[in-house]
DNA sequence: CATCTCATGTAATCAGTTACATGATTTC
DNA sequence: GAAATCATGTAACTGATTACATGAGATG
């Protein structure tokens, strides 16, 4: 489990409480990873019980107490042993994918219609990354536990998801021209005047 | 879930039985979706109970029953319903990444061996798609159930993964230069002569 | 004689999301 | 007075993987 892994690291900046790791993640590795908070505390009661992490509690008046995990030294040993083993290629694992492979099972129209509409939600993340994300990099560097060789890897993470998201809209682009080039050539969905009106069965 | 509706839409091509449904997983929609056996029949039963498929008991004589699944006329659509429906862009979920973003934590040569290392692995990935795969596509022309347009479809599911591979690769060099030119700029790693031997303890 | 293909499933486990439950303090 | 922030968790459910169980026929 990578997730882990990932707590560890955060942890490793400095001690936290699940609440603040969850906020970690919110604003710096949303871009490629993601966890909510009741994944979060389980995660760190079983980090605990491995020896990874150990927890100290701030007891506080009239709230809830705070859970403060701080990394061990077997849990520094086992994070940097996990960094430099070799990860094997994460596959693309896409829904909208699915849809594009049975295009053929609706009329071109739509295809480039969902075409289109994925487009622009894609250009919508690449346009929050390029602005909010980029400029939460460059402040970053001002805050403590995050000098400058920290942020420097931080952005190679997002300049992966902005290729990627980069790709993808020049994909959607190439692909609709792709199709309205392939309608002209065969437009079956025009209206043809005499039998055989195509009705919805049996096209298997 | 995106999978009872792969399932449709294969399905839809033509009757099948799962374990028939799991071959065409393996040969065409693998570089970006997959599913197990173990995963396949439970999800046909469910989508038989919702009235999506009709399953037909094929006698065998030595040898387990096929149960062979059909797509009914509410399934098809289903699945034409949901063709069109948007589809939110997928989030980037990459456990590579965790290990870039907390590179500061290691010694750089360590971080340029794993982005070597993973680029490798990613172009090995990408080498299988435009040898193996295209060709796959080039042949299913000639085969019964999956015409040319058809075929237009699969080849851009896999362009995208071929550009999405792509510009992982690409990322992967300009990231190892970029570490580079830093290492060069600050050589932390050197041994230097004097006081303070950095042991591995204390650096958050 | 071993391994692969065909053919079906169940059980256990893991990873992740959504919903539920609680409650004080601060900000608008 | 409502909503957000701080702070903790549990329970239910979904989606996917791995392991288990069975067994005949074909291929090498």
């Amino acid at each position: 489990m990578s997730l882990k892994h990932a707590l560890l690291g955060i942890i490793s900046y400095h001690e936290m409480t699940g609440y603040e790791v969850k906020q970690f993640f919110d604003s710096s590795v949303q871009h490629f990873w993601n966890a909510e908070l009741s994944q979060i505390y389980p995660t760190l009661k079983t980090l605990e019980e491995n020896g990874f992490v150990a927890k100290r509690v701030e007891l506080q008046e009239n709230r809830l107490n705070r859970n403060v995990y701080e990394i061990t030294e077997t849990g520094r040993e086992e994070f940097l042993r996990w960094l430099r083993s070799p990860a094997p290629p994460a596959d693309l694992r896409d829904p909208f994918l699915i849809r594009i492979f049975f295009g053929v099972q609706a009329p071109v129209e739509d295809v480039l219609i969902i075409l289109r509409r994925q487009m622009e939600e894609q250009q919508k993340v690449l346009a929050f990354s390029e602005t909010v994300l980029r400029d939460r990099i460059r402040d970053s560097d001002k805050h403590p536990h995050h000098g400058t060789k920290n942020s420097l890897f931080w952005s190679l993470t997002l300049e992966l998801a902005i290729a990627y998201r980069r790709a993808y809209i020049d994909w959607c682009e190439r692909s609709m021209s792709l199709l309205e080039e392939g309608f002209l050539d065969a437009p079956v969905a025009e209206p043809e005047p005499a039998a055989a009106a195509p009705s919805s069965a049996e096209s298997a």
